[in-house]
RNA sequence: GGGCUUGUAGCUCAGUUGGUUAGAGCGUCCGCCUGAUAAGCGGGAGGUCAGUGGUUCAAAUCCACCCAAGCCCA
């Protein structure tokens, strides 16, 4: 009979084993049969949904990715394994943007007029093949990281059965009424000449520092009766460039504001602000205080003469959005260029000005800085007003600002035409859904997510571009508005067949009816609508697949990174509720950042990591896959990962090579024995009922951890059995391996750890599913460990009595070598006697053997009564005593933690005695523990209580002559051994070998030639070596030992 | 300014509904073992559980305040 097993290596070369699964996936098309083995059950009952969060290709995957992408990974390959069918399709998005930004860079091209002049249809085919660029790096870092997710039928937002759906969302939203235009002021992105959504300003880092001019203006309230002297309000504001707009004052109507005078003028600002204008007033005495109300309705004159006319302007308003943490307290509102100025200047009737051009310029209304960026306009701004002497005070302030995240320049709020969706009317129940979620971590349901649901406010889904879904509204010259839900009903009305909807040939189409022409509204909708729109229009609802997306929404699972709370989770959100009445998702994971070793972003600029290939390359994916989904990160933290790897390293050493190890020793073997193992649970050596029994534990905790979509918790169990596998079962189980014949026992270690290993197997396939598949295959020759089904631990033994009785005896074997290092007793050195000594001491008589061959000793004895050895210590039960004793378990403590307490013990209770006189605890209220009683150890019995001190360890130190001269066999045992292999000697080689030392050494060859010569295969004599002979020098006791070896 | 999260050994992190000796891995020091052997194992040192105050018989754990960091919002 040939190697039942493969030959395994002792290490395995992780690279290329992966390189090599990697090609039998691809040759075998497992992906999809590890899909198509699952049926999807009636009306697809059985179906696991997933939704793949789309990525843009136009650059290329990092660290951030690779952590989605492998949560993406392990969630559906456990849910196969589990008997679900999960389809995992990629996205891709595509328009928006990111693509048309970087469309401009390539084509050199700057600018919507640019943009035009160009045409719109060759700049648009650039951003359709630019946007795709980097599919192919995608799909090869995807794949060399072991997801399985199907690149053939992936989705693109650009795809048209996709645009349709997102039409169709958007006329269905303008029917629910959910959509409305209206011009108001919104953060707009000069440099893009885009208006972008009070989310886009919010994501990732789109606040930076940016110093700006902080201006105290003052301003002449026009005299009415009863004021004594000339008066003015002293305004603040970092946006001087708004000044020329200002068309009213805002000030808190409950708040205090302080009157100072100086040379027959008076000042107003916010009482509580008098003490940064300590300067400005010196001189001044302060002559009354007023509340902002009695303000309300003053009328001012205007700095600037630009918009002297306007209606109703120029008076001080109450504004209830006015504090003094910054400022004066007093509000300069210019309502084209604040939203807070917008309202309060419309709720007493004062129109929009907004002399600001789409370029972020100047228009004709200012004639003075027409064409002049407001950013640049700042400075001649300032000079004037200090010319006009209205400027208080000019100071710089560093403050977080918005910025557009695709062109760096600082957003403006302007007032503009725009497309919204009403979120506010959903609001309340995206709330309620919200609490259906799953999330992980829990707290961002009610936090980060749940907080910024509350306070959602209407979405500006339009934009003023050119590569996107277009508005699918056409409007009329008189006004009237068609909206289009579908490809049909636009071809119908305009009688022209449509193959794309994109810019420009979807503006070329007209509509006319009743007399006259529509023509479609300009702008593209925000990419975010799309990546929302992304449950129902991958499947082209509702224009195909309607039964399927109707029974299989919401998604059982998504995962992303926490800042997707105000993305992509957000727009789920709100399109799912707007259109379905129900939640997008049932379990979401939000993973955290990436971080290097100092706690920085990765940037490529910095050079702060190592590419993933490189760790691909040296210490493979699944290294990386669990370093990453084992850690915090995970459970919302960030998490540092060091450019040296050493981190992935550890995980190598302390996850993989322990799996690889067992396997190695099986293969090893069972292919020396020619055994082929079967799968089996009922073999009766304690060892194996042990290791078999934490298993089932094993098999629960994890799959209810997967369950719970904690990644991590998963992984720390694996890692744990890791443990009870091969520091305790497979070490101590060795000698059954290797036993020359083929009986039972020996039988029973083959199929127990066969049967553990393929259980491990499995367990860890969604986790390392590389390292899984060549252990899986190796040992079962089945076609792969991913088509397998996930443990079931209903077959496997529960016997707790047992797992709580080997862990005991691992403790007392733990502390055992403890005390042998303590008394520096090698463990080589044989010792007479242990005794264990505890009330469960007995339980552990079937593991006399065990113990005695792991601690050395020739007897262990158990003894029920620890009392015997040491002196006992009483102490209370806090938890039961305490809420019967209340204040004076105190008492009770204290006299018990003194040096010697007075106690009685009576039957099941005891008495003791405090400082508060006798207390009696109940039985259940005390315990007894040991305390190390000296003149045991004195009679050579050294003594180690386990850590419950309730049980103790004695061991016999006593070192007979007879003792001494085993040792010594044994170390001398070691010393040939090591001889043996350094001479390249192979294990089964008989030998004759000569050993020469001290006269001790030579009563110990004596005493146990027998045993020397087994263990080593040699014919033995005494005396230095002979010419021809390895020889080598070693520590036996105290002494050296000179050997010689040679083949005989 | 507000919200969320975090703060535990030199480093990275666990720590159940409060219960009296706070754990793990790494690092470090010491030692052991070795027929899985370019592996393996054990032990020591190292903690005012960020700080202060409170609730309680009892607080790393609950509450308040406070400091620091990160994220989010204004």
């Amino acid at each position: 009979m040939a190697r039942p097993y493969p030959e395994v290596p002792s290490q395995p070369r992780l690279a290329e084993l992966e390189e090599r699964v990697l090609a039998y996936w691809k040759e075998q098309d497992l992906f999809r049969a590890s899909v198509a083995n699952r049926p999807a059950g009636k009306n697809g009952a059985n179906e696991f949904v997933f939704y793949d969060g789309p990525p843009f290709a136009n650059g290329l995957p990092h660290y951030g990715h690779l952590l989605t992408s492998y949560v993406k990974d392990i969630v559906p390959r456990y849910q196969t394994m589990r008997g679900k069918r999960v389809e995992r399709r990629f996205g891709w998005d595509c328009h928006g943007l990111p693509a048309e930004m970087e469309s401009e860079k390539e084509l050199g091209i700057s600018g919507r007029a640019r943009i035009t002049e160009y045409g719109i249809e060759r700049f648009n085919a650039h951003c359709r093949s630019s946007v795709m660029k980097y599919t192919k790096e995608w799909e090869g870092t995807v794949t060399r990281a072991a997801r399985w997710v199907d690149f053939a039928h992936d989705y693109k937002t650009m795809d048209l059965a996709y645009m349709e759906s997102v039409m169709w969302a958007f006329a269905e939203l303008f029917k629910k009424g959910l959509v409305y235009e209206s011009y108001r002021v919104m953060p707009y992105s000069w440099a893009a000449e885009t208006p972008v959504s009070n989310f886009e300003t919010r994501m990732d880092n789109s606040y930076r520092e940016r110093q700006d001019p902080a201006l105290t203006v003052r301003f002449a309230l026009e005299r009415v009766s009863g004021d004594t002297a000339p008066t003015e309000l002293w305004a603040w504001t970092t946006t001087p460039w708004t000044l020329p707009s200002n068309l009213a004052l805002a000030v808190g109507p409950e708040l205090e504001y302080a009157v100072f005078e100086k040379d027959e003028k008076r000042v107003v600002l916010g009482a509580s602000v008098l003490a940064k204008y300590e300067k400005e007033l010196a001189g001044a005495v302060r002559v009354t205080t007023l509340k902002g109300r009695e303000l309300v309705g003053r009328r001012y004159t205007p700095l600037f003469p630009y918009f002297a006319g306007t209606k109703n302007a120029f008076r001080v308003l109450a504004g209830d959005f006015v504090d003094t943490s910054e400022g004066t307290g007093v509000v300069h509102m210019a309502p084209g260029f604040g939203e807070d100025d917008q309202r309060v200047c419309a709720e007493n009737q004062i129109a929009i000005v907004c002399p600001v051009d789409e370029k972020g310029r100047f228009t004709a209304e200012v004639p003075e800085w027409q064409g002049v960026n407001v950013f640049e306009a700042n400075k001649p701004i300032i000079a004037a007003l200090k010319q006009r002497n209205v400027l208080v005070r000019h100071d710089t302030l560093v403050h977080n600002y918005p910025h557009c995240w695709r062109t760096d320049q600082p957003l403006i709020y302007r007032a503009l035409s725009s497309w919204y969706v009403k979120v506010t009317a959903i609001r309340e129940q995206m709330v309620a859904l919200n609490q259906k979620i799953h999330w992980v971590p829990e707290h961002v349901r009610d936090g980060q997510f749940g907080k910024w649901l509350e306070g959602a406010r209407d979405w500006s889904i339009s934009r003023n571009r050119f590569w996107g879904s277009p508005i699918p509204v056409w409007r009329s010259p008189s006004g009237k508005l068609k909206v289009f839900g579908s490809i049909a009903e636009l071809e119908q009305a305009s009688g022209q067949k449509i193959t794309d909807l994109h810019r420009p040939f979807v503006d070329q189409l007209v509509i006319r009816e009743g007399g006259e022409e529509y023509r479609r509204v300009e702008e593209v909708l925000d990419c975010w609508f799309e990546s929302g729109s992304m449950p129902f229009a991958q499947v082209h609802y509702p224009f195909e697949n309607k039964e399927w997306f109707e029974t299989h929404a919401p998604a059982d699972f998504i995962v992303e990174y926490v800042a997707q709370t105000r993305g992509w989770f957000y727009t789920l959100m709100v399109l799912s509720t707007a259109l379905f009445g129900r939640e997008p998702f049932k379990n979401c994971i939000c993973h955290g950042v990436v971080l290097d070793e100092n706690g920085l972003k990765l940037s490529k600029r910095l050079k702060n990591f190592r590419s993933p290939e490189e760790v691909f390359a040296t210490q493979g994916s699944d290294a990386l896959r669990w370093y990453l989904c084992s850690s915090p990160i995970l459970r919302g933290g960030d998490l540092v990962i060091d450019k040296d790897g050493k981190a992935i390293g550890e995980i190598v050493r302390l996850v993989i090579h322990p799996i690889w190890n067992a396997y190695s020793f099986f293969a090893l073997y069972a292919n020396a024995d020619k055994i082929q193992a079967s799968v089996r649970s009922d073999a009766s050596g304690v060892l194996d009922r042990y290791i078999l029994a934490k298993l089932r534990t094993t098999v629960e905790r994890v799959t209810a951890a997967m369950d719970a979509y904690d990644l991590a918790g998963a992984c720390a169990e694996i890692r744990a059995f890791l443990d009870a596998l091969n520091n305790w079962y497979i070490r101590r189980s060795r000698a059954r391996f290797w036993r020359g014949e083929l009986d039972q026992d020996k039988k029973d270690a083959y199929d127990t750890l066969y049967t553990v290993l393929t259980t491990l197997c499995r367990l860890a396939a969604p986790f390392l599913p590389f390292v899984t598949e060549e252990v899986y295959r190796g040992l079962t020759g089945e076609k792969s460990v991913h088509l397998a089904d996930w443990p079931e631990a209903a077959k496997l033994p529960a016997d707790a009595e047992l797992v709580l009785d080997m862990d005991r005896v691992r403790e007392v074997c733990s502390v055992a070598l403890g005390l042998r290092e303590e008394k520096r007793l090698r463990v080589r050195l044989p010792l007479g006697e242990l005794v264990v000594a505890a009330e469960w001491a007995r339980s552990l008589e079937p593991y006399a053997e065990l113990i005695a061959s792991e601690v050395n000793i020739k007897n262990v004895m158990f003894s029920p009564r620890p009392d015997a050895f040491a002196t006992l210590r009483y102490s209370v039960n806090s938890k039961k005593a305490g809420p019967r004793l209340g204040a004076k378990l105190k008492a009770v403590l204290g006299s018990l933690k003194g040096p010697a307490p007075e106690v009685t013990l009576s039957g099941a209770e005891l008495v003791v005695q405090t400082a508060e006189g006798a207390i009696r605890l109940l039985e259940g209220e005390w315990e007894s523990a040991l305390q190390q009683r000296p003149e045991v150890e004195a009679r050579g019995q050294a003594l180690a209580p386990l850590a419950d001190r309730k049980a103790l360890v004695a061991l016999n130190t006593l070192v007979t002559p007879e003792l001494e001269r085993e040792g010594l066999a044994r170390d001398l045992v070691r010393v040939i051994q090591q001889a043996r292999k350094d001479a390249k000697l192979n294990v089964s080689d008989r030998i004759r070998l000569r050993v020469s030392g001290d006269a001790a050494l030579g009563e110990a060859v004596n005493a146990h030639k027998d045993y020397i010569c087994t263990q080593t295969l040699a014919k033995l004599e005494l005396g230095p070596p002979e010419a021809g002979m390895f020889s080598a020098e070693g520590e036996v006791g105290e002494t050296k030992a000179t050997v010689g070896v040679v083949r005989a």
